[in-house]
DNA sequence: CATGAATGAGTGTTCATTCAT
DNA sequence: GATGAATGAACACTCATTCAT
């Protein structure tokens, strides 16, 4: 879609008002006024605000893989892959770009077709966050007989809840609350090697 | 609020659609031909939209509190109770009543006034739980240093968020994801005895 | 119509929301708070808005005539008894009963039969009057060759003006202004002789 | 306000409407109908109804000064520019432009900021008539020991009201109605010489 | 007699969308 | 490509009126 590429403002612009009142509530010409566009060119770019909602979200998807898959190349050790891709998953959604949080938090205002893509568009991001975590179970995070999926489910419940809490001048970085999060996440569960490591990790940032 | 207990019918009727389309995008025709009324008689009740949404906050919390707290009387084994507190804080969540997942998920719609309203009363849920669980940490549940209050945001944001991916047909039962998350809460961070009571309580559900 | 008689309250309270805001931009819950009563209990008095408003109208007829009628009553001298009238008549609409306000500045707010039926209340009034002031003319109010319906039009329409500026801390009381009115009326369209009085009353009060 | 300046069927639409029935008992979607647009439309020009009212009041003024400018100005003679002024601020009255009716009996209908300002616009008119008047004052109408705006209240009462009553198929023009006033404005408060020039301009016409 | 909950047509206004320029 | 005036369906809400009690 290289249309709505050379139209960055206008997405940005979009999911910033979106987060703070949702997407039923942000009118249209609120979205072209802090594009700095009219309503009409707004139109122009996007054929319905439906529309602009899911080019909203397969940038937040783009968006977060690629930060994420960044995050963790830093590191070939699958253990460390999760936590620095929890760090930035978290980095992006509390601190980075409102788009992550849309794509969280406002999907019930699609219907229909729209709704289809975007959640397929939301299984393309599992889909990634599956081999990164079953490189970490292999490597020994959550004990035998979790159900990774759950396992999955649950964290990042947690991690995407900050979302709801978290302010920028409170006691905890987002780094230092993924990496409770990973801890939560593999306490126990881990094999003790896997665990002794965990604890290390942690100490740091 | 001796009106709005009259009409509970509005209130649930309202609830389902806010959870399903979100407060911005249900009319008021839909809330009131769901309650079988009026879209005048809805009006008569509740002044405005917003009152509707926050007389249904309110009461979610009620019903929240009460169901919790009846759970929890079952025991006096303080970690028994956390484990107890969020089975009937899930059910009540995904299979039991609409409004707590408004509550939880809608609460952008309100502004100014109402906003604080509905601040306070979300407040006092959160003081109502951190008894609950100031308990469980006495008696073991996570280990020392650990912040009770990111536990506390943590833990309900894995069990706040099965509201976004439950289904009935499932594999597991709200009871058993509960359970889960009790046992991530608390595995590691337990004393060993408090790990094996809980290990225990795992397998009943 | 004993009915309303019993009500006095309902109207007096009407008449003074209808002054300040106009009969349609008043409504009958503001009537019944301020005269004390449910909305319900006021449609029993009156089936309907419109009928309240024709009985404040009759009864601010009823009760211009019966001030006027005792002011003039005072003298049997013509041209006194039209200075006496006017004095009582405009007492009444700048410090009396908002009523006659009403029944001069509301009367577009009636429609079908109950226009007609305020038109032939108006008629009264007019008929009444014009009684007044044939005395008038006869003693030599107003020269020879003048309209004396013009003249009652234009100078009715000078003292109904009043209510739109008359200010109660103003530089003139009702009764000066009255008596002014009286004067433009008919200087140079007096005989000397009546000039001569007229201008003796000007000076007192 | 260009903006308005593009529309003038909806605001001469609105006048005419507002005359017959009243501000309040006006929709906008009469409004609309009978300027030939939908309601969106006139909401796009017009922010609000009182916003479509207090530029129809503008209007009103401007065109009452227009046409009152321009007919005095056709002689110099102090007392002639008074005559003259009257005839066209009662002709635009009566006869020409519904929103100078609206200007002198709706403005109940405003309140807070847009009451102001309609405040202000009347008294701009105030103003301007004050100025012609001072002329004729100056040149002899009124006799000494009279209050100009004593005068100018009970004159133009008298003029604004021959809107409750004029027809146009009466006997008199709004030319000779506007002469009476003129002629009762200052018989008797003329010197003598100005007495006969008024009568023989009362005369004509 | 009086109440007040309920009604539903109608209100001013909003807003995503269209389209001539 | 871009504009912004215009659209009209839909919105939250009002309010005179009704009616069971």
């Amino acid at each position: 879609m290289p249309r709505q590429r050379s139209a960055p403002d206008a997405l940005d612009a979009a999911a910033r008002l979106f987060r703070r009142q949702g997407f039923a509530a942000t009118t249209v010409r609120q979205i072209a006024k802090a594009a700095g566009m009219l309503p009409g060119s707004l139109h122009y770019r996007f054929p319905s605000k439906e529309a602009l909602l899911l080019a909203l979200m397969e940038r937040a998807i783009e968006r977060s893989i690629a930060a994420v898959s960044e995050a963790v190349s830093a590191t070939a050790d699958p253990l460390e892959r999760v936590r620095l891709g929890l760090r930035a998953h978290l980095r992006l959604l509390v601190a980075g770009d409102d788009s992550i949080y849309v794509l969280l938090y406002d999907w019930r205002s699609l219907e229909g077709e729209a709704r289809k893509q975007m959640v397929s568009l939301r299984d393309r991001l599992e889909a990634f966050w599956d081999e990164i975590l079953a490189g970490g179970v292999a490597a020994g995070l959550a004990r035998e007989g979790v159900d990774p999926r759950l396992l999955r489910l649950l964290g990042f419940g947690a991690i995407n809840w900050v979302a709801q809490w978290y302010e920028a001048d409170g006691p905890y970085t987002p780094e230092q609350i993924a990496d409770a999060v990973f801890a939560y996440f593999g306490f126990g569960v881990l094999t003790d090697e896997a665990r002794k490591r965990s604890r290390k990790l942690e100490v740091g940032s």
